[in-house]
Parts: C-alpha cells; sequence; structure tokens
DNA sequence: ACAAATATTTAGATTTGTCTAAATATTATT
DNA sequence: AATAATATTTAGACAAATCTAAATATTTGT
C-alpha cells in the first residue's frame, strides 16, 4: 500500500468506529482534508484492490482484510507514540503528527522489536489500546474518575472542567493529561479519593474527581 | 523536500565524496537505480530550488544549501541505525534498508531527542561518523588492525581473507562486522595483539590481526 | 409527489516522478 | 579530422494523487 491509501485505509476504520460500517464519501474526505471527488477516485482504486467495498453512491467500508490492514497500521501509531513519550520525553500532545509519518515505515521486524523494546504496552499515551500482532485489543471507556471502583487505573485524558482556576490546580499537583492514575482509595464520608500518580499518592476532594476524566480499559 | 528529492540529494553527495564535486547524470542514475533521463529531469529541478548547480552535458554539484540538507539526512540516517542495532537488536546488515524510510521523517525535536537517548553517538554501526547538528564531522578511514598503533579503538568494517576458515574463526571467539575493538597491546616477538571487544579481551595472532579491518576516526 | 437542498460522481486539468525511443552532444579511436 | 562509441538530453507517454467545475443521484421538506 502507499502512504496515501495506507492514510485513506485509516480513516475508513475509524470513522467506522472500528467496526466494517459503511462511511460516506463526504465523511472521509473532511476527515482526510481533501475533496469528495478525490475520495470517490480513492476509493474506487481501494475496491479494486480489495480493501474495500464500494457501491457508487452507497458509501465504502472495509474488507476484512482491509481491517487487517488498519489495525496494523493503529499499532504501529500507537507504538510509536508510546516510544516517544516514554523514550524520547515528547509530550502528550506532540506525538500524533510524528506518529502519523512514523506509521508508514515498512518492517515487520522495526515493529516487533519496538514492541518489546517498549516492554509490550497495552495503551498509547491517549489511553487507547494497542492491539496485538494479531489484531486484538481490549476495548477502552472514558469515566470520570469518581465513577471508577477504587482499585481501578486509567490515563488521564481530559477534564470536564477547563476554567484556569482548575487546569491551574492540575498544575500545582502536577497532573497532567497522558499521565497513569491509580483510583487507591475512596473516603465515603466527604467523597474524597486517594490516587497514585507518578510514584506519589495524592488526596483530592470529590470537587476534584468530578472534573477528571480517565480512559480504563474493561 | 520530497522524499524522492532527498535521496538525489544524497545520491549526489555520496557520488562527490562529500565534497561538492561534480558527477555525471549516468553515475547518478546508476546510484538512484533509475534511468539517466530521469536523473536530468529531477537535477534540473533541484537546481531550480537552489539545492544543485547543473549545467546541461556537465554534470551536477551541490551547492552549499544543498550540503547542508545532505548532511542532515546522513546524521538523521546514522542516528537510526545506532538506534537499530544498539536498542532494537538489528544486525550490522539489517539496518541500511529500514534507515533508508526512517531518514525521511520530518521532525527536528524527534532527531534531536534520539542523538540524545543514544548518547551522541559518533559513528554508526558501519564505522562512519554522524555528523553534528551543525554539521561537522571527524573524517574516519579503514585500516588492518595490525597497521594502528597500540591505543587505537575502531569499528570492524570488513576483512582481507573471507575464506570459510577464517569467517569460522571469527564466530567461535565472537568477532563481528560491526563490533567495537579496541587494540590493548601488541607483542613485539611474533606480532600478536591483545584487543578488547564487547567487554572481554582477547589474544589474537599476527595473521589474524592483518586480515582484519577497523575503521577509525583520525 | 415534487421542488429544493445536499451528496456524490464524472470530466478534464495539474503536479510529481517515472519510463521508452529518438535526437543531439561529447569523447575516444583510428 | 573523420568516424565510432558513449553520454546526455528531449519528446512524448503513463500512473498516482490531487483539484475545479459540471453533471447526476439521493434525501429532505412541504
Ligand atoms: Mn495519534
Ligand atoms: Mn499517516
Ligand atoms: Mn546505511
Ligand atoms: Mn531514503
Amino acid at each position: 500500500m502507499t502512504l496515501s491509501e495506507e492514510d485513506y485505509i485509516k480513516a475508513i476504520y475509524h470513522l467506522g468506529k472500528g467496526e466494517n460500517t459503511t462511511v460516506s464519501t463526504n465523511a472521509v474526505a473532511e476527515q482526510m482534508e481533501t475533496k469528495p471527488s478525490s475520495v470517490t477516485d480513492m476509493v474506487k482504486k481501494l475496491s479494486d484492490k480489495g480493501v474495500a467495498n464500494y457501491k457508487p453512491y452507497k458509501g465504502v467500508s472495509l474488507t476484512e482484510y482491509g481491517k487487517k490492514i488498519a489495525l496494523s497500521l493503529v499499532r504501529k501509531h500507537r507504538l510509536w507514540e508510546v516510544f516517544l513519550v516514554e523514550k524520547l520525553n515528547f509530550s502528550w500532545d506532540e506525538v500524533h503528527e510524528v506518529a502519523e509519518q512514523l506509521e508508514h515505515i515498512k518492517s515487520e521486524k522495526l515493529i516487533d522489536q519496538l514492541d518489546k523494546h517498549l516492554g509490550f504496552p497495552q495503551v498509547d499515551p491517549h489511553g487507547d489500546p494497542i492491539p496485538s500482532k494479531k489484531g486484538e485489543f481490549k476495548k477502552t471507556i472514558k469515566k470520570l474518575l469518581n465513577e471508577v471502583p477504587v482499585g481501578t487505573s486509567g490515563i488521564c485524558v481530559g477534564v470536564k472542567d477547563s476554567s484556569p482556576p482548575f487546569l491551574k490546580f492540575l498544575d500545582k499537583n502536577k497532573i497532567a493529561l497522558g499521565d497513569t492514575i491509580l483510583v487507591h482509595d475512596k473516603e465515603e464520608f466527604d467523597g474524597s479519593f486517594d490516587i497514585k500518580i507518578k510514584e506519589s499518592t495524592i488526596h483530592i476532594s470529590n470537587q476534584i474527581a468530578t472534573n477528571l476524566y480517565l480512559k480504563i480499559t474493561e
């Protein structure tokens, strides 16, 4: 597959939410930041190659073969993102653009060894699951910290309240997007929590807990 | 620069031995495994872009700007090769093809951090020098082990005698291409050597020493 | 059910990088 | 110096990926 074909395959995969759902030409065009006419040309080609099912005016979906390719691309993209954060000190929001390029490097040994080098990570820095070599992975869901049972660990992926005071609080307490958080204990009396974040355990009020989103593996 | 333009720039650089030497259309075509007519088209474009000097029928050379680009590509290529060998357990002869792809990834932060992650290596797994961010590097030369002064360290890059018995000897003594060898001591009486290779010191006869090529930094 | 709005495809053009075959320039040989 | 051999460029074609403008199909609203 060419770089461009690969990016279209990923776009169809993501728009279809990982299922073999049919997606519209315009949706793909928007995702790819291109024109609908370009999409029509490309999906015809993908269809010819056995990667996608395409019926004029009826949208496009991935074949099983196409889905395999998509999963392998997602795997590569997310492993590279882990590498950039864990080994090269990239921050949460800098990795995507570079991973978008690295995912197209062709070498099976490269990606297998990278996986090993990183200790076979299960999720990327955004908390999204990394498919195995066979394309298997666990689903993840986004929940507020106060809604998950004690003992759960997840990745901090967002805030409900994005006011400056709250963001300042997070900064002062060294809580950042992309951090892994373990919900250590819950105080029934006031709904406050003890959480473990980067080796240290801190105490947060219920109000904080109801404004932090975690991505957890089911 | 596009991927293709970058590969042409590197080809002109290497054929010109790192100087701004003029190289012929056919030489570039052979190096790039393409046709001379394609080279003519491309060098015209590189000339328009201020990367190369081109006079019809007279060959092509890099401008100072072109040389800067070439050095940055060589830097990226060689850093990735070190990464593949040091971190991902690739062997000496597997790295080039993958580095040929990785060198085109666009991210200044990526390459700076990779350099740091690898401990600012001076040479790649083939013993070739890695240009600094500013494009500076030390020249290296290839010499037989018995010709270098005691105390010199270099990378094993080849053999003079490639007969099966010799190669078997190297294998048995765990001497492989790409290994760093320190010439520890020389016995004047019989011309034999003590060499340090991967933590352990071994003794080799003069006959072995006269058949091993080292690449050393001047 | 029909018109209007929206979505999608087709036609034709452009850029990049490549190729083959033919033309032209340079270099080597006698 | 003329001819032969070699090197290089030009002309014209093609595939990939994109675009704009026009044509056509589908969906929506009354
Ligand atoms: Mn990403
Ligand atoms: Mn991509
Ligand atoms: Mn190489
Ligand atoms: Mn390359």
